[in-house]
DNA sequence: TTGAAAGCGCTAACAA
DNA sequence: TTGTTAGCGCTTTCAA
């Protein structure tokens, strides 16, 4: 049986309480006592039971995650476990510990939610995701209970906290790149229109051509399921076309990937016949063949912020929505169209 | 405040007793009560709170998961998001929570493991590593903390229970498949040594090759950093040979790509300059140029199963070593260098 | 089949 | 600065 507060007590000689506060370093004690019952708590090889001291304060210094639905091919997206990194360093450091969620379907998930909320497991939740019409979301505003989400709500206007990047103005940017590189005829293909991030993505791919004057047919515009078929449907679609792009913005690094190969298989060269730019800058970006033009989005950033708001938000501080910046990085899926320069 | 076990008895006219029966449905129980205890809970939105359970049973229902070092990119392998699945879905359906750990370092794992336990926060620990000389491993069998491997132990005699593939028997059947094709020099790349998935795989490897009287030379035999480079320095030097190999065994797919990738800058193509086998099947193998064959290790059963075995542990009851079985997917990474086949 | 009561290990208000 | 004590919400033994 491990070692009690009590029995701490009993050998230091002074009383549960005094225990307690060494344990909480609190400065109503003697350095005296302190050190004594330090020395102890080390011998006995002491650890506070923390089912005991959650009782008694009713919280518990935890935090839940909820993942994406798992029967989603989306979620072998590495995206994930950098976020989870992100999240687990800066709950690590303050002392948090990590409840994760991986409901299979939308009922599942919210199934476990209640769980982490009802029984007093976690102390407030991160949303990994965001959808139209979400019940945990509804459910965790009804209950007032402390949420942040990584990426950004439907409507703003609920005030909800959430940590995203400026998808809009990232998106505006590296289109312009493509712009500028020559390219005229550029498509975009992202993930389900549902999500705010494609949203996002495609109004900054739209602000930016509209800003250089330039029209794009609907046909260019493609909303593919995140990773299926690596977007394959979509690539054959665009290429068959008449006047197929010679660009391509594309919201994500491992449908990015999925796109590549489709155009090589189908005969294409990046960034020779199709200059290819993407979002997140994940592992598999750099390694890939040519290695990938995309926005690093600093998804550890995401995580470790969203987990800063959501401790101040338990703590009832009030919290603002954050925006990561990004930073677009520079590699070869490109190629200027322009007869001055090349930078392939 | 939500309700207490107490509200639900004085408005039900029961003691707590009978409503706590109630809860964890025991038989000693009538009918009746039953009916009009639960009644009442559902009209009160009655949720237990697992603090004060855990403190009285001195348990949790919940189940540590620490992944590697955080600090490597090999997390951002896809192959953990898919074990945590497998995992997070028997957990659920036990009614078991998951606490997850992303320890930077061996040592803040350590400190993380050290607070799941100690603190009464897991009844028990998942490992996703297996690292030689670990400090969790040791600690966790000192403590005799329940707990379960995915992979391999090192020591096998130290009776820990785990759960892997036989990765020797995969990787001489998938070793065989080039030999079959036609492949003599074949060379293998595999993660760090110290791990025994590498260890295993390159025995396989060895074996097939020694049944088949085809030497290998000790070049042929690279162990690289996961993901690093994505494996370029090993292709570099393999393909700078004077007798470089048409055959590559690479025990990890997101090794495979980045090799791949390193031999098409190199000018080589894959399967025509040369054939890849790799291993795990992580969705990116599926979409790959050339999609590639590779041994389908079942990473979401891996995690299901080692859950399980978790549980059961827990439960006191005995445990064996589980052996997951793996299936070779054929797809288009290969040649065959025979005449009068080709499988390309 | 049900109830009374003690106790799980800790915190915190109050008193000293 | 320290101790006493009640209590967090639940389970469980014992008695009825």
């Amino acid at each position: 049986m491990a070692p009690t507060i009590k029995e701490v007590a009993k050998i230091a000689q002074v009383s549960p309480s005094t225990v307690s506060r060494v344990i909480s370093n609190s400065p109503r004690i003697s350095p005296k006592t302190k050190m004594k019952v330090k020395k102890i708590m080390d011998d006995l090889g002491y650890h506070p039971n923390v089912n005991a001291r959650n009782l008694a304060v009713n919280s518990t210094y935890s935090i839940g995650v909820v993942m994406p639905s798992s029967t989603d091919k989306a979620l072998q997206n590495p995206f994930f476990p950098e976020v989870l990194r992100g999240i687990g360093s800066v709950a690590r450091e303050l002392d948090y510990s990590l409840y994760v969620s991986t409901g299979g379907n939308p009922e599942e998930q919210f199934e476990e939610v209640k769980r982490m909320v009802f029984g007093n497991r976690v102390d407030g939740v991160i949303l990994l995701y965001s959808r139209v019409n979400d019940a945990i979301t509804k459910f965790l505003l009804e209950k007032n209970f402390p949420f942040v989400i990584v990426g950004k709500p439907l409507h703003t206007f609920e005030d909800i906290t959430y940590v995203d990047n400026d998808n809009i103005k990232a998106s505006k940017e590296l289109t312009q790149h493509l712009i500028d590189l020559g390219h005229k005829n550029i498509g975009f293909i992202g993930g389900p229109a549902e999500q705010m991030v494609t949203a996002d993505r495609l109004k900054g791919f739209e602000l930016s051509m509209k800003n250089s004057k330039i029209s794009v047919p609907d046909e260019y515009k493609i909303q593919t399921e995140f990773l299926e078929y690596g977007g394959r449907k979509a690539v054959e679609r665009l290429i068959s076309l008449e006047d197929p792009p010679t660009g391509l913005v594309v919201t994500d690094d491992i449908v990015s990937l999925g796109v590549m190969n489709t155009l090589n298989d189908l005969g294409f060269s990046v960034p020779k016949d199709v200059s290819i730019v993407s979002f997140n800058n994940v592992y598999l970006a750099e390694i890939a063949t040519p290695p990938l033009t995309t926005v690093d989005i600093n998804i550890f950033k995401l995580g470790a912020k969203a987990t800063n708001s959501l401790i101040n938000k338990i703590n009832s501080k009030s919290v603002e929505p954050i925006i990561i910046p990004h930073k677009i990085k520079y590699r070869n899926s490109t190629k200027s169209l322009s007869l001055r320069r090349n930078d392939n």
